[in-house]
DNA sequence: TCGGTAGTTCGACGATCATCGTACTACGAA
DNA sequence: TTCGTAGTACGATGATCGTCGAACTACCGA
Protein backbone atom coordinates (compact mmCIF):
# COMPACT_ATOMS: atom_id res chain seq x y z
CA UNK A 1 0.00 0.00 0.00
CA UNK A 2 1.88 2.96 -1.31
CA UNK A 3 4.96 2.34 0.77
CA UNK A 4 7.60 4.36 -1.02
CA UNK A 5 7.72 7.14 -3.60
CA UNK A 6 10.45 6.94 -6.21
CA UNK A 7 12.77 9.96 -6.62
CA UNK A 8 11.30 12.77 -8.72
CA UNK A 9 11.92 16.50 -9.23
CA UNK A 10 10.19 19.07 -7.05
CA UNK A 11 7.72 21.31 -8.80
CA UNK A 12 10.22 24.15 -9.10
CA UNK A 13 12.82 21.82 -10.54
CA UNK A 14 10.69 20.86 -13.53
CA UNK A 15 12.00 22.25 -16.84
CA UNK A 16 9.84 22.86 -19.91
CA UNK A 17 12.39 21.46 -22.33
CA UNK A 18 12.51 18.19 -20.44
CA UNK A 19 8.72 17.98 -20.29
CA UNK A 20 8.25 18.67 -24.01
CA UNK A 21 11.06 16.38 -25.03
CA UNK A 22 9.61 13.61 -22.87
CA UNK A 23 6.17 14.09 -24.40
CA UNK A 24 7.52 14.14 -27.96
CA UNK A 25 7.86 10.39 -28.15
CA UNK A 26 4.97 8.15 -29.28
CA UNK A 27 5.37 5.45 -26.63
CA UNK A 28 5.63 7.99 -23.83
CA UNK A 29 2.65 9.92 -25.15
CA UNK A 30 0.67 6.68 -25.05
CA UNK A 31 1.66 6.22 -21.43
CA UNK A 32 0.62 9.76 -20.54
CA UNK A 33 -2.76 9.28 -22.22
CA UNK A 34 -3.30 6.05 -20.29
CA UNK A 35 -2.47 7.82 -17.03
CA UNK A 36 -4.82 10.66 -17.89
CA UNK A 37 -7.62 8.13 -18.30
CA UNK A 38 -6.88 6.65 -14.88
CA UNK A 39 -6.56 9.38 -12.25
CA UNK A 40 -6.15 6.77 -9.53
CA UNK A 41 -2.93 5.57 -11.10
CA UNK A 42 -1.89 2.72 -13.32
CA UNK A 43 0.41 -0.21 -12.85
CA UNK A 44 3.20 -0.02 -15.47
CA UNK A 45 2.57 -3.46 -16.84
CA UNK A 46 -1.10 -2.80 -17.44
CA UNK A 47 -0.49 -0.34 -20.25
CA UNK A 48 -0.35 -2.07 -23.59
CA UNK A 49 2.79 -1.02 -25.39
CA UNK A 50 4.69 -2.34 -28.42
CA UNK A 51 7.97 -2.56 -26.49
CA UNK A 52 9.67 -4.89 -24.04
CA UNK A 53 9.62 -4.49 -20.26
CA UNK A 54 13.05 -2.89 -20.11
CA UNK A 55 12.16 -0.27 -22.69
CA UNK A 56 8.95 0.38 -20.82
CA UNK A 57 10.91 0.95 -17.61
CA UNK A 58 13.22 3.28 -19.51
CA UNK A 59 10.35 5.47 -20.73
CA UNK A 60 8.74 5.55 -17.30
CA UNK A 61 11.99 6.72 -15.80
CA UNK A 62 12.27 9.54 -18.32
CA UNK A 63 8.70 10.63 -17.65
CA UNK A 64 9.29 10.51 -13.91
CA UNK A 65 12.57 12.44 -14.10
CA UNK A 66 10.91 15.06 -16.29
CA UNK A 67 8.31 15.54 -13.58
CA UNK A 68 5.37 14.29 -15.61
CA UNK A 69 4.44 11.36 -13.42
CA UNK A 70 4.93 10.12 -9.90
CA UNK A 71 5.58 6.49 -9.01
CA UNK A 72 5.07 4.72 -5.71
CA UNK A 73 5.59 1.11 -4.81
CA UNK A 74 2.86 -1.32 -3.83
CA UNK A 75 4.43 -4.66 -3.14
CA UNK A 76 6.20 -5.69 -6.31
CA UNK A 77 3.99 -3.36 -8.33
CA UNK A 78 4.77 0.24 -9.16
CA UNK A 79 1.85 2.55 -9.49
CA UNK A 80 2.29 5.63 -11.67
CA UNK A 81 0.15 8.73 -11.41
CA UNK A 82 0.08 11.80 -13.63
CA UNK A 83 1.32 14.92 -11.82
CA UNK A 84 -1.67 16.93 -13.03
CA UNK A 85 -1.59 19.60 -10.33
CA UNK A 86 2.10 20.36 -10.74
CA UNK A 87 1.91 20.51 -14.53
CA UNK A 88 -1.24 22.62 -14.46
CA UNK A 89 0.38 25.04 -12.03
CA UNK A 90 3.54 25.36 -14.11
CA UNK A 91 2.05 25.26 -17.61
CA UNK A 92 -1.67 25.94 -17.36
CA UNK A 93 -3.49 24.41 -20.30
CA UNK A 94 -0.61 22.36 -21.62
CA UNK A 95 -1.88 18.95 -20.57
CA UNK A 96 -5.42 19.73 -21.63
CA UNK A 97 -4.18 20.86 -25.00
CA UNK A 98 -2.15 17.73 -25.59
CA UNK A 99 -4.86 15.36 -24.44
CA UNK A 100 -7.46 17.04 -26.61
CA UNK A 101 -5.53 16.00 -29.70
CA UNK A 102 -7.57 13.84 -32.05
CA UNK A 103 -5.20 10.96 -31.55
CA UNK B 1 5.87 41.92 -50.16
CA UNK B 2 4.73 38.53 -49.02
CA UNK B 3 4.97 36.98 -52.42
CA UNK B 4 5.07 33.29 -51.65
CA UNK B 5 4.23 31.01 -48.73
CA UNK B 6 6.58 28.09 -48.13
CA UNK B 7 5.06 24.58 -48.03
CA UNK B 8 3.49 23.68 -44.71
CA UNK B 9 0.98 21.12 -43.41
CA UNK B 10 -2.73 21.89 -43.40
CA UNK B 11 -4.33 22.16 -40.01
CA UNK B 12 -5.69 18.62 -40.16
CA UNK B 13 -2.30 17.26 -41.12
CA UNK B 14 -0.60 18.51 -37.97
CA UNK B 15 0.42 15.71 -35.60
CA UNK B 16 0.90 16.14 -31.86
CA UNK B 17 4.04 14.04 -31.72
CA UNK B 18 5.70 16.23 -34.34
CA UNK B 19 4.64 19.40 -32.54
CA UNK B 20 5.90 18.24 -29.15
CA UNK B 21 9.11 16.84 -30.56
CA UNK B 22 9.74 20.11 -32.38
CA UNK B 23 9.13 22.12 -29.22
CA UNK B 24 11.35 19.89 -27.11
CA UNK B 25 14.56 21.47 -28.33
CA UNK B 26 16.07 24.56 -26.66
CA UNK B 27 16.95 26.46 -29.85
CA UNK B 28 13.54 25.84 -31.38
CA UNK B 29 11.80 26.83 -28.16
CA UNK B 30 13.74 30.09 -28.26
CA UNK B 31 12.49 30.70 -31.79
CA UNK B 32 8.89 30.01 -30.78
CA UNK B 33 9.16 32.40 -27.85
CA UNK B 34 10.55 35.09 -30.14
CA UNK B 35 7.68 34.57 -32.57
CA UNK B 36 5.16 34.73 -29.74
CA UNK B 37 6.56 38.14 -28.79
CA UNK B 38 6.16 39.38 -32.36
CA UNK B 39 2.71 38.56 -33.71
CA UNK B 40 3.47 40.41 -36.93
CA UNK B 41 6.21 37.95 -37.76
CA UNK B 42 9.96 37.87 -37.46
CA UNK B 43 12.73 37.67 -39.99
CA UNK B 44 14.78 34.51 -39.31
CA UNK B 45 18.07 36.35 -39.02
CA UNK B 46 16.75 38.75 -36.43
CA UNK B 47 16.45 36.13 -33.73
CA UNK B 48 19.63 35.85 -31.74
CA UNK B 49 20.68 32.23 -31.61
CA UNK B 50 23.90 30.44 -30.64
CA UNK B 51 24.04 28.55 -33.93
CA UNK B 52 25.10 29.14 -37.52
CA UNK B 53 22.78 30.16 -40.34
CA UNK B 54 22.46 26.64 -41.69
CA UNK B 55 21.46 25.22 -38.34
CA UNK B 56 18.99 28.04 -37.97
CA UNK B 57 17.45 27.18 -41.34
CA UNK B 58 17.28 23.53 -40.26
CA UNK B 59 15.33 24.34 -37.09
CA UNK B 60 12.98 26.68 -38.93
CA UNK B 61 12.24 23.94 -41.43
CA UNK B 62 11.38 21.49 -38.67
CA UNK B 63 9.10 24.01 -36.99
CA UNK B 64 7.41 24.78 -40.30
CA UNK B 65 6.95 21.12 -41.22
CA UNK B 66 5.52 20.42 -37.77
CA UNK B 67 2.93 23.11 -38.40
CA UNK B 68 4.12 25.45 -35.68
CA UNK B 69 5.03 28.38 -37.87
CA UNK B 70 4.32 29.73 -41.31
CA UNK B 71 6.93 31.34 -43.54
CA UNK B 72 6.45 33.68 -46.46
CA UNK B 73 9.02 35.38 -48.60
CA UNK B 74 9.60 39.11 -48.75
CA UNK B 75 12.34 39.77 -51.21
CA UNK B 76 15.37 37.91 -49.99
CA UNK B 77 13.93 37.84 -46.48
CA UNK B 78 11.77 35.09 -45.02
CA UNK B 79 9.22 36.17 -42.50
CA UNK B 80 8.04 33.58 -40.00
CA UNK B 81 4.78 33.80 -38.09
CA UNK B 82 3.49 31.58 -35.29
CA UNK B 83 0.42 29.57 -36.35
CA UNK B 84 -1.43 30.54 -33.19
CA UNK B 85 -4.93 30.00 -34.51
CA UNK B 86 -4.25 26.53 -35.86
CA UNK B 87 -2.43 25.41 -32.72
CA UNK B 88 -5.08 26.87 -30.45
CA UNK B 89 -7.81 25.12 -32.43
CA UNK B 90 -6.02 21.77 -32.32
CA UNK B 91 -4.55 21.88 -28.82
CA UNK B 92 -6.33 24.60 -26.85
CA UNK B 93 -4.11 25.88 -24.07
CA UNK B 94 -0.93 24.20 -25.19
CA UNK B 95 0.86 27.28 -26.47
CA UNK B 96 -0.27 29.37 -23.53
CA UNK B 97 0.97 26.72 -21.17
CA UNK B 98 4.37 26.51 -22.76
CA UNK B 99 4.85 30.24 -23.03
CA UNK B 100 3.87 30.76 -19.41
CA UNK B 101 6.91 28.77 -18.31
CA UNK B 102 9.25 30.75 -16.09
CA UNK B 103 11.99 30.58 -18.66
C1' DT C 1 25.41 43.22 -65.31
C1' DC C 2 27.80 42.73 -61.27
C1' DG C 3 28.33 42.36 -56.49
C1' DG C 4 26.29 41.78 -51.99
C1' DT C 5 22.89 40.08 -48.86
C1' DA C 6 19.54 36.45 -47.05
C1' DG C 7 18.68 32.08 -46.80
C1' DT C 8 18.66 26.97 -48.24
C1' DT C 9 20.63 22.46 -49.42
C1' DC C 10 23.95 18.96 -49.02
C1' DG C 11 26.97 15.78 -47.05
C1' DA C 12 29.59 14.70 -42.93
C1' DC C 13 30.52 14.04 -38.08
C1' DG C 14 29.70 13.37 -33.24
C1' DA C 15 26.26 12.97 -29.77
C1' DT C 16 22.09 11.49 -28.12
C1' DC C 17 18.32 8.18 -28.08
C1' DA C 18 15.14 4.08 -28.45
C1' DT C 19 15.48 -0.59 -28.34
C1' DC C 20 16.81 -5.06 -26.83
C1' DG C 21 18.54 -9.14 -24.03
C1' DT C 22 20.54 -10.42 -19.88
C1' DA C 23 21.33 -10.14 -15.21
C1' DC C 24 19.78 -8.36 -11.05
C1' DT C 25 16.63 -6.84 -6.94
C1' DA C 26 12.41 -6.89 -4.31
C1' DC C 27 8.28 -8.79 -2.81
C1' DG C 28 4.52 -12.32 -1.98
C1' DA C 29 2.84 -17.06 -1.85
C1' DA C 30 3.41 -21.87 -1.00
C1' DT D 1 13.20 -21.12 2.24
C1' DT D 2 12.12 -21.71 -2.35
C1' DC D 3 9.78 -20.30 -6.44
C1' DG D 4 7.37 -17.14 -9.39
C1' DT D 5 6.16 -12.45 -10.53
C1' DA D 6 7.06 -7.34 -11.26
C1' DG D 7 10.13 -4.35 -12.34
C1' DT D 8 14.97 -2.10 -12.69
C1' DA D 9 19.95 -1.61 -14.15
C1' DC D 10 23.42 -2.44 -17.41
C1' DG D 11 25.83 -2.63 -21.53
C1' DA D 12 25.46 -2.94 -26.60
C1' DT D 13 23.65 -1.67 -31.08
C1' DG D 14 21.46 0.76 -34.73
C1' DA D 15 18.93 4.88 -35.81
C1' DT D 16 17.96 9.57 -35.33
C1' DC D 17 19.38 14.27 -34.39
C1' DG D 18 21.94 18.77 -33.86
C1' DT D 19 25.73 20.92 -35.65
C1' DC D 20 28.86 22.63 -39.01
C1' DG D 21 31.17 24.31 -43.46
C1' DA D 22 30.83 24.71 -48.25
C1' DA D 23 28.31 25.25 -52.27
C1' DC D 24 24.14 26.89 -54.18
C1' DT D 25 19.79 29.91 -55.25
C1' DA D 26 17.11 34.13 -55.15
C1' DC D 27 16.63 38.84 -54.88
C1' DC D 28 17.90 43.79 -54.59
C1' DG D 29 20.70 47.91 -55.54
C1' DA D 30 24.37 50.24 -57.98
Amino acid sequence: MATKVLPQPERDEIRVEAVLQALGEPVRLTIVRALADNPAGVCCGEIELPVTASTRAHHLKILREAGILSTHTDGTRRISVLRREDLEALYPGLLTGILSAKQ
